[in-house]
DNA sequence: GCCAACGTTGGC
DNA sequence: GCCAACGTTGGC
């Protein structure tokens, strides 16, 4: 069982909409970053991704799962590529920011910090643990 | 909106 | 195969 953590601009795609897209969940497609592609590549049905927004917020908002695993990305012309689909789990009840991860001495070696342009990437259970009781505290 | 960091492309 | 030029991402 792996974690893993989804980056996304809530301009583009957001957390509610991944909502509205209900149990049988949408596509994660867009990836365009051979390290990413080859993290999408790894992702088994049923294990569980943190969602962050990017850009605007700079937070995990919330917990979606694979319903499907990584097949060609129809929105790559040069079939390079590979998107896999996800359907959404639960919100955090309090957003954990980025700068709260910089801050956590514990969990700042993330790639989310040392790799910042990296977009979808594996967390360490500890890591996750961390970060999911973060965003229980209200 | 800027720009640093990083990834990709293409000429040689 | 190297590396300069260029494009993109994402934090600030």
């Amino acid at each position: 069982m792996t974690y893993w953590l989804l980056k996304s601009e809530p301009d583009v795609w957001s957390i509610d909409q991944q909502i509205k897209a209900g149990s049988k969940g949408a596509v994660w497609d867009g990836v365009r970053n051979y390290q990413a592609r080859n993290n999408l590549k790894k992702m088994k049905v049923g294990e569980r991704c943190f969602f962050y927004h990017s850009n605007i917020g700079k937070e995990i908002v919330g917990i979606v799962e694979v319903t499907k695993e990584a097949f060609p990305d129809k929105t790559d012309k040069n079939n390079k590529f590979f998107a896999v689909q996800v359907r959404f789990v639960e919100k955090l009840e309090k957003p954990v920011s980025l700068e709260s991860i910089k801050k956590n001495k514990k969990i700042s070696h993330l790639k989310l910090i040392t790799q910042s342009r990296l977009s979808v990437m594996s967390i360490d259970y500890k890591s996750w643990k961390i970060i999911y009781n973060m965003g229980k505290i209200k």
